[in-house]
DNA sequence: CAGTGGTCTAGACCACCGG
DNA sequence: CGGTGGTCTAGACCACTGT
């Protein structure tokens, strides 16, 4: 006989989510308390507490003061995607990025932006167009506006060589986001852009992003032909 | 003078992106050791070391033994989709949820399926549509095969009152999946069922499950008119 | 108001890995 | 080898909330 090691958390929440999966707890049963599990494992209350905290960060389980933690009904599943810069994504794929700068232009949010994010009326904003590319082929067509108040010294870069979304990383680092992916049609000027027939589904992505609450940019990104948006969970 | 409290791991969370944001510490660059952070913040150790786990966790910061902890260079932001069942789905919106089965039908896994996920020739499949409503409004479009080996209490649900991803969930929880999205064109019979134009974007996932390296389903997913899958990060 | 989970501590041991 | 982060412990205090 080998006297069983203290298990570690990792242990414990794969035992976990056995007992879960082989229905010794059952959906919306409420599940043995830290104390106690602490001593049937033979380990500090602490390791029992990671492993159940990950498990209800994961929605597996649900946790309440008081009310002890429960085996979820219903299990949110969650699926993680890496939203890399543009860059990177077509690197990854082996082909080579390039990046082109198609407008440039100073002026007033567009006023669907100003109801959409609450900005003010004569919220100044930098107005981007460009393209990035996968070797020679079209990859995604980047419309862009820039929040001038949030990042002044944006008027000084001319995004000819860098794209603005590798320049907004470098400068204001770890924003707040939210992002949006739907199905669009490619009207004709942007099918020419993406080379893709006029009216063809394309993904579309939307987002915008804050720093301490103010609002830094607005993007919509529209991926070429065959973009697929793909995870493990 | 109020002597300053303990920090919680929040608050060291917060102040160590802040200085990241701030560039105090830059991108690439060696933080200070945990003892070290430990002895500045005047707390323990576990502290400094939970809110630095959890920046790792979420792609800002970077840690290896001995090597010590690093800012990111180029940060891989994640964001996270929750992807509930289709009732919750629908029901979250404040519609009333409807479902259908348009058909059912036992047989060999089509070849494109078999070649995909490495399946054996004969693999016995149940082969099922069904549709989603939102109200009287279609929502989503369900086409799905289930590996009878991996499942074989499916022979005898017949999937006209429940539909099979909530007979899955309560049959085989927690499995590992792979997800993807993307825009696809709706083809005639699709248009009819989703109530949209032939031709006209729909959003497309595609998911597998497995359990325990056993392919349980592959199900193709296509949405009606307007959905948009959107978190914020 | 009592019992649950949430958090923190001070200390310890150890795996890993860069020099 | 030695210093870093990864993990665990035994105990403590506390916030929250169901009864």
């Amino acid at each position: 006989m080998t006297a069983p090691d203290r298990p570690s958390f990792r242990v414990l929440k794969a035992e976990f989510l056995r007992r879960i999966r082989a229905r010794v707890w059952e959906p919306g049963a409420l599940i043995p308390g830290e104390h106690e599990l602490a001593a049937e494992f033979g380990c500090a209350r602490a390791t029992i507490n990671r492993a159940l905290t990950e498990l209800a960060d994961e929605g597996v389980i649900e946790r309440r003061r008081r009310a002890g933690t429960r085996v979820k009904l219903s299990p949110v599943r969650q699926a993680r995607f890496e939203i890399p810069i543009v860059r990177a994504e077509v690197e990854a794929t082996g082909a080579a990025y390039r990046y082109a700068l198609v407008s440039r232009a100073l002026g007033r949010a567009p006023d669907w932006l100003r109801a959409l994010r609450d900005l003010p009326d004569d919220a100044r904003m930098l107005h981007l167009v460009c393209m990035h590319y996968a070797d020679a082929r079209p990859f995604q067509h980047e419309e862009r506006w820039i929040n001038i108040a949030a990042v002044p010294q944006v008027e000084a870069a001319d995004f000819g060589a860098v794209g603005p979304n590798e320049w907004l990383v470098q400068a204001v680092p770890f924003t707040d986001a939210e992002i949006g992916f739907s199905a669009a049609a490619a009207d004709p000027r942007l099918a020419e852009f993406l080379s893709v027939a006029p009216g063809e589904p394309v993904m579309l992505a939307e987002r915008t992003t804050w720093l301490e609450g103010q609002l830094v940019t607005h993007v919509r990104l529209h991926f070429g032909r065959g973009y697929r948006l793909t995870t493990r969970y």
